[in-house]
DNA sequence: CCAAAAGTGTTCCGTCTACACCCATGG
DNA sequence: CCATGGGTGTAGACGGAACACTTTTGG
């Protein structure tokens, strides 16, 4: 292969997932426990390294595929870390993906064989290198988004209670807001249907079952919370 | 020196700034006609590879100061492409970087030197690569921000009239806003001061001077248009 | 029958928007 | 004296925030 920028040095890239699980009331991470040196036992993202045949993109869509089995996840961009002592042995510059899934759909088999476990936003440990960074600013960037962008969805089943969608809600905001308030703005959103199912399971009276419409909302994409 | 990673494949590194300046009403990109294969001769972002002993963020205030001549100019993280064949020649994972510069302070002889110039951001060209999506980006992100962050005082001189303060913000969100209801507005916000001075350049009246000052919004760093 | 969650409207206040005229001055 | 850009206020519309009680039903 010819080199046209021989002069210069390569890196390792790397990609590092953010991901967002919510049960509970509370917005959790999958985390686990390094399995390579350096840093062989420290809380970390899971994360993996950028293939010759893939781009960044795709890189993080087959670490997420690997850990979770599930394709076609949420997921963004965040940032891209390149400190040159960020990983203590060679030169890894790592771009950060944040991941949205709902804790359901994922295999609770797949935890143990990949050993890595829900951990509560709140009561994060310690992360290798700089990766408590990069949960920061997924946070700021999930705040910022939550408003604009349809992303709340990701982390519910696809038919979900009022109640349960304002407790996502109020788990990324990190502050309670008024029942009545929401209700009133989401009754103003048409891709958030009302289905004529209800769901007993949380109460004994009842909850209508609502659903994202994707077509709709496509159709419109305008999105404001 | 050891090599954890070994089985996996390096990458090129580079950055590309996006620079954007504000001059005649109408908002700016400094562009250059790239000066090495592959793609010599086409117009390109002006960028440059991350070397060794830097990060990747210090890469990118380099290769600004070498193209400018400034230092700490502001500059923000836009996004990171990586697609496979980005670059006909090698694997080069690209990080963009948004800076804004005020045309003034940019010494005219430098933009030959490098063999860049200031094109309007209407009329941009076809650009190398994947430049005109790191373009699209900036914009986007400039948009989002302008209204939360005091990023628009980088594009005008210290001292500054209310009407190219508007103008600026008007060349950003390409749209025309209310004079009076601007005003009002930046009225309400403290650290932009209006001083003495009078600026007789561009009207006959002459028009107030302002300011913004850094150290009062850094007191109470909350910023709302 | 009672605990627990679902569901529902109104009022108030502050913010945004639309809109038109006088002022000061250099040429 | 007039063309040019600088500077100012108000009224109406709209949207967000505060706020409390009734309903249903499983246990």
């Amino acid at each position: 292969m010819t080199t046209y920028y021989g002069i210069f040095q390569k890196a390792f890239v790397a990609v590092d997932c953010i991901i967002f699980g919510f049960e509970d009331r509370k917005l959790k991470l999958l985390l686990g426990k390094r399995q390579m040196d350096p840093g062989r036992g420290e809380w970390s993202l899971y994360g993996g390294f950028l293939r010759s045949d893939e781009s960044v993109d795709e890189a993080a869509d087959r670490v997420l595929m690997e850990l979770t089995g599930l394709k076609h996840l949420y997921m963004k961009q965040v940032a891209t870390f390149g400190a040159v002592d960020r990983d203590p042995g060679e030169r890894v510059v790592s771009v950060a993906y944040c991941a949205l899934i709902n804790v359901k759909d994922y295999d609770r088999q797949l935890l143990e064989e990949h050993g890595v476990e829900w951990v509560e936003l709140n009561q994060l440990p310690k992360l290798y290198s700089d990766h408590n960074e990069m949960v920061r600013k997924a946070i700021t960037l999930l705040r910022k988004r939550i408003n604009s962008e349809p992303l709340i969805f990701n982390l519910l089943p696809s038919l979900f209670t009022l109640t349960q969608l304002q407790h996502v809600y109020e788990a990324i905001l990190g502050e309670e807001i008024d029942k009545r308030n929401f209700r009133k703005r989401i009754k103003q959103i048409d891709f958030i249907e009302k289905t004529e199912l209800i769901d007993k399971l949380s109460s004994k009276r009842g909850a209508a079952l609502y659903r994202f419409n994707k077509r709709m909302y496509l159709e419109d994409p305008i999105f404001k919370l």
